[in-house]
RNA sequence: GGCCUCGUAGUUCAACGGAUAGAACAAAAGUUUCCUAAACUUUAGAUCCAAGUUCGAUUCUUGGCGAGGCUACCA
């Protein structure tokens, strides 16, 4: 049991004792670094059943617990602070419990785990990977490893939106002005490649809209006329009609974006355990929206659109089913949400998506319950806020965008050039260096961005936004090196338990992070958000090195001291390699 | 117009309704015969405004102001 429960239990008991009342809950804190003590009970919440003064009431309880409880050694009372001091042997005996633990802050699912569907990433198969991808795959990802951690099944996703009119422009522009072209004979990755045609027909079209406007056609005219587009419409058409001449160039254009894609996801170290294809869900849900309207909880219009009225929660009309009969976006959410459950038996899915689309997720989630499904209440929408440029938003059509693959090799090539100018590295051999400079420039990337709170926007400044200095992946993994090479030079058994030991002030303040890393684990879980792990990890560090810069372990006093202090940068290192495991990142063992 | 999210030091980020709002970068000062100075130790600096609820509000409610998003028979 936790030394919270069995405190708060304690409490309970010696208040009803006493007043004779009934504590719903003991509120705890962590005690800030100003006052003497480990833990805090907050006094206040219990004065509304128990009529007395704060300070009364926590010495009568501080007391209660010394003489009961053998954890807490001490107390002190401060306004409506009771600040309980916990005995050193209570946080040895703690520790012991860690270093048994190889999965310390891990709870490995078991038969009755919850089965989680993961999505992310769900790309478009006409450019390639940006900067607002990276937030979403490194999110998704992370959000994936956290919840395996905190003990539920995971199966990680992605839907591809491999249909549609853009990727009939790509290969329309490819058809008309490719010669052929191939990813191989371009020496150009799949996805760039066929990116580029894209970006060819944006340019033809404007430049056909400019010629129509010269001909004094409106501006919606014009671009509802121009000839490329309506070519490409009818492109799409063939494709919905399955000719096999435009059916086997999708193919063969989308495979390319394919290979590009995998490559990307390789080098960022993410992967899927299954992969959706549009091309085969957009009809899915129609027939949903059919029982739907069987069991009113759809409604049709005159014109023979269906409709779902969500007004009564707030929220607007929607509509699901189009006049033509054809689905929308909420139709095909509706049929892949259902499929998935069908596919895999998942309890809940975690859709990782730009906060662009709140709204919708809002409404297909009520839809869902409202069509009755149990597995709809574990729904989670993990929205996350745009990423800015200094320059301004990112537009793929103005060529304002980050490229993933670009953003990757410039933060590898950072990494190289401070480490070069440092000198740091120059004993390591070449490979040796290449893989580190990877690890550091992405692993500073991929903190950057999940230390920040998920929903909130943020900017990025590719030259200026990666520090190796501060709260940055780099200064992590420099500190876990840092260990690795403490540990190399340690030549005693740290095996051995210690069973008694006095605990110096940086020690017992080390210990105590370690001791809340598996809670931070379920909060980051509970609240679908990496940065809780992110913003611990570095604490954790922070605290290390400065337990480290005061008291040296080969200095110490006696065997006993450096036993314990060697074990405690050993955990602390665990701990750091097991967290930044949650979030994708790597730890080197040099560097 | 309606709905949603965000607003904290010069900058980038923290803070289950809790004590004197924490870090880092940038600025100023110091610490290396001692396990990696990519480190550590100091100093200075902030809750958009106004009411309300509360023993207590950055956090909750309401109203402003500011930024962004959604408000398609596109996906």
């Amino acid at each position: 049991m936790k030394i919270q429960e069995i405190i708060s239990e304690a409490i309970k008991k010696a208040v009803k004792n006493q007043f004779n009342s009934e504590l719903p809950r003991v509120e705890f804190q962590p005690t800030r670094k100003d006052f003497e003590g480990d833990l805090t009970v907050v006094v206040f919440p219990m004065l509304r059943l128990v009529k007395t003064n704060p300070v009364v009431l926590g010495e009568f309880i501080g007391n209660y617990l010394t003489e009961n409880v053998e954890a807490v050694s001490k107390f002190n009372v401060v306004q409506g602070f009771l600040n309980i001091v916990l005995s050193d042997s209570f946080y040895l005996k703690e520790f012991v419990q860690i270093r048994k633990n190889s999965d310390y802050g891990k709870i490995l699912p078991t038969e009755n785990s919850k089965t989680i569907m993961v999505e992310y990433s769900s790309p478009n198969t006409n450019k390639p990977l940006h900067l607002g991808h990276v937030r979403n795959i490194l999110l998704g990802f992370s959000m994936a490893e956290i919840l395996k951690a905190a003990g539920r099944k995971v199966i990680k996703t992605q839907i591809i939106n491999d249909r549609g009119i853009h990727i009939c422009k790509s290969m329309l522009a490819w058809k008309k002005w490719g010669n052929n072209e191939t990813p191989q004979t371009a020496n150009l990755k799949g996805d760039k490649l066929v990116g580029n045609y894209y970006v060819k027909f944006d340019q033809e079209y404007k430049s056909e809209i400019e010629d129509l406007k010269n001909q004094g056609k409106s501006v919606e005219e014009a671009k509802q006329q121009a000839p490329i587009l309506l070519e490409a419409k009818e492109m799409l058409l063939k494709w919905e009609a399955d000719d096999p001449e435009t059916v086997a160039l999708w193919q063969k254009m989308n495979q390319w974006v394919y290979d590009g894609f995998e490559e990307t996801y390789t080098e960022l170290g993410v992967d899927f355990d299954k992969n959706y294809y549009e091309s085969n869900t957009y009809l899915l849900g129609k027939n949903v929206v059919a029982n739907g309207l069987e069991k009113g909880v759809f409604y049709k219009k005159e014109d023979g659109s269906v409709w779902i009225d969500l007004t009564d929660e707030g929220l607007d009309e929607k509509i699901v089913l189009r006049a033509d009969g054809t689905a929308v976006y909420m139709t095909q959410d509706i049929g892949t949400a259902i499929q998935r459950v069908k596919d895999f038996h998942i309890d809940g899915m975690v859709y990782t998506v730009g906060n662009e689309q709140d709204y919708h997720f809002k409404v297909l989630f009520l839809i869902l319950k409202k069509l009755g499904f149990a597995w709809a209440e574990n729904l989670y929408h993990l929205s996350y806020g745009m990423v800015d440029l200094p320059s301004g938003k990112m537009k793929s059509r103005e060529g304002t965008v980050v490229d993933a693959d670009d953003l990757m090799h410039e933060m590898i090539q950072t990494a190289k050039n401070i480490s070069e100018e440092l000198g740091k590295l120059d004993e390591f051999s070449d490979q040796e260096k290449q893989s580190l400079y990877k690890t550091i420039g992405l692993g500073a990337l991929k903190y950057f961005i999940l230390k920040v709170d998920p929903k909130k926007r943020i900017l990025f400044n590719p030259k200026e936004s990666v520090d190796f200095q501060g709260n940055t992946a780099p200064f992590i993994q420099y500190t876990y090196a840092r260990i690795q090479s403490i540990l190399r030079k340690v030549n005693f058994d740290i095996s051995k338990e210690i069973e008694t030991h006095k605990l110096h002030e940086k020690e017992k303040e080390l210990l105590k992070i370690l001791l809340i890393f598996p809670e931070t684990v379920q909060q980051a879980a509970d609240q679908h958000s990496p940065a809780l792990i992110a913003n611990y990890i570095y604490e954790l560090v922070k605290t290390f090195n400065s337990f480290y810069q005061n008291i040296s372990i080969l200095s110490a006093e006696t065997q006993e001291e450096k036993t314990f202090r060697a074990q405690l940068s050993k955990e602390t290192a665990e701990v750091v390699k097991t967290g930044f495991g949650l979030l994708g990142i790597d730890v080197p063992e040099r560097m």
